[in-house]
DNA sequence: CTGTTAGCGCTTTCAC
DNA sequence: GTGAAAGCGCTAACAG
């Protein structure tokens, strides 16, 4: 009865490894051999299968693969042991998928280390080696760490890294922003929201040692230099994602700048970048973060932020899991899925 | 050798059916049957298999449920037929999918139909009635609607809205962002990008009738009442998402109107909204509209286009999938992943 | 190098 | 009302 209806299948056979089998007249075991590259078959009889595995375009049932193996799956998450909100939240959702990960038969083990001290961190992971089939870290950027997510990647654990990432080892993912890009975004907002007053901006970061903050500062200049000429930019304060430090730093800021008219917190200590705002009397100060805490959440509300850069903590420890699984499947990634995007949060679009 | 390390395991157990069929003494069936609801168990018999799940926080394997119950399941996508956009990037994320959906012998069709008109997208619903497992569906807000949708519950198929809600239906979830919010967001960019000039501000809409666009109206005007006195909305002018007519209306507004500083553009038509802007040399006028396309990916970089608010078109069309999976599974939903944000994207935080 | 076979943990008849 | 048993499509021993 429906009219104007047009329809369109997407998906579809329903083979089995016996079909392939069949047509590349070989047994199951070796169709098996040949889907997963394990050695032992004859070149040629690998080529026939292969044939007809491309022919069928035959996908396996992840279910009956996962069954079969009968051993539940190994994963760990190696993470800074402070008290970071956002380390807490990644933690959070982990146990908010715990029915998920159960009923796929996934362990999830989180470890707690200092990820800021390189021999530490590194230690952590060579102890790992051969008990899991994938490891998750949130890794400093580091000789000596790079050489044990190399020798991980070597005993066959698939690895990834999460927030932080260290591009020069051979982990096989990185689960995070792109860091100089959401420095940019912040540049623009900052220089945007700013509109139109000339004056100076000032930079509060944890450190400049740290890799992300590194990269977040110079895409901030980048946009600021560009774009915002009427904009001069401080001397980056180093607030060692402390509140007392970035408080004090900051306040003497104000005291010698009466023209400060933008603020760009690069990592945490943000109750003491408020304290200072609210104590120097600056609420006219466009002031723009990162992440969605508790905190950050309130200052948003109350209009002391004017917005937070953020990458979505839940996504991106469901993204981990999500990928590990896939790695060691021997799935491919949906990438567009697993990319981790720079979010834009300001008090009407609060998640 | 890792000092400072302390581990934490999430998940556990692997229990079988097997086993909570022992410990409540019956049989394997009996527990599958209490396990799904399935009638004729005696109530006793259902209270102490309850237990032993309960007690051993029992969850079944999902492979091997998937595995034994052989067919394949299939899903509906009912879409609007026209030539849209970000309904044909939903269709193209779908497609991306096929091998994900291929593995877990998911069979996705999509149905192109008049969702602009009740009754043919209410007798296209009614059409699907038994065949599928799950329908998503781009919905108008309609009393046929309405009806065609509950009988599609009432026939066991899981139902989701995609897009555009029908809150007064029983559908068992809608996949979509809060379109008042939406509108919110998009006023506070509005206002904020201004930076303190006064003047007027334009919107441009599809159709009030439409009920994402007359929710998104109703939140922009929201915040320009409360936060931004010094800027006047001017009256709706309804560009029907065709770019001729919008850039008509809007031309002619723009003779009218010097001192208009902001423009909303609340649905399609955006090639319509970009050339009255140039033709009027309105290039200093903040520009805030809906989603990533091509085109307005071009403006963002431009510099004609503010910001976009957008929905992930990608992320849409995978968590209606994996809605509807989990719905025809009974396994709960991952309410905080499926979530649909309301993304603000400006040129340096393209996707 | 290749094939045979016994499960993995559920679902689903079909008996009782 | 309840139980027994035959698979679902793979993987992994083990035999040849």
């Amino acid at each position: 009865m429906a009219q104007e209806t047009h329809s369109d299948t997407l998906t579809a056979a329903a083979l089995t490894l016996k079909d392939i089998a069949r047509q590349a007249g070989v047994s199951l075991a070796t169709v098996d051999r040949v889907l997963h590259n394990r050695p032992g078959v004859r070149p040629d009889t690998v080529r026939r299968v292969r044939e007809a595995i491309e022919r069928n375009s035959f996908q396996p049932h992840v279910a009956a693969a996962e069954l079969a193996r009968g051993r539940a799956r190994r994963f760990a998450f190696v993470m800074p042991s402070g008290p970071n909100p956002f380390m807490q939240q990644i933690q959070a959702y982990l146990g908010e998928m715990s029915a998920w990960l159960a009923a796929r038969r996934l362990n999830v083990e989180m470890i707690a280390t200092d990820v800021f001290d390189p021999s530490v961190l590194a230690a952590s992971l060579e102890a790992l080696s051969g008990d899991y089939d994938g490891v998750a870290v949130v890794a400093l950027d580091h000789p000596g760490v790079r050489a044990a997510i190399n020798d991980l990647v070597d005993a066959g654990t698939k690895v990834v890294t999460l927030v932080s990432d260290v591009p020069s080892s051979r982990r096989h993912h990185y689960v995070g922003i792109d860091n100089i890009a959401a420095g940019r975004t912040a540049g623009a907002l900052v220089g945007r929201l700013v509109g139109g007053r000339a004056g100076k901006v000032a930079i509060v970061a944890g450190s400049q040692g740290l890799r992300d903050h590194a990269e977040r500062i110079f895409g901030f200049n980048q946009v600021m230099a560009s774009e915002f000429p009427d904009l001069s930019v401080l001397p980056v304060l180093e607030g060692r994602d402390e509140d007392e430090r970035s408080e004090q730093l900051l306040a003497r800021l104000f005291g010698r700048h009466a023209d400060i008219v933008g603020l760009y917190n690069v990592g945490a200590g943000t109750q003491g970048v408020a304290n200072a705002l609210s104590k120097a009397a600056r609420e006219t100060v466009v002031f723009v973060g990162h992440d969605v805490t508790a905190l950050t959440r309130r200052l948003l509300l109350q209009g002391v932020m004017d917005a937070a850069i953020s990458q979505n903590p839940g996504h991106e420890a469901r993204a981990a899991v999500r990928v590990l699984l896939a790695l060691a499947r021997g799935e491919p990634i949906l990438r567009e899925q697993e990319k981790i995007r720079i979010d834009i949060v300001m008090r009407d679009n609060l998640p």
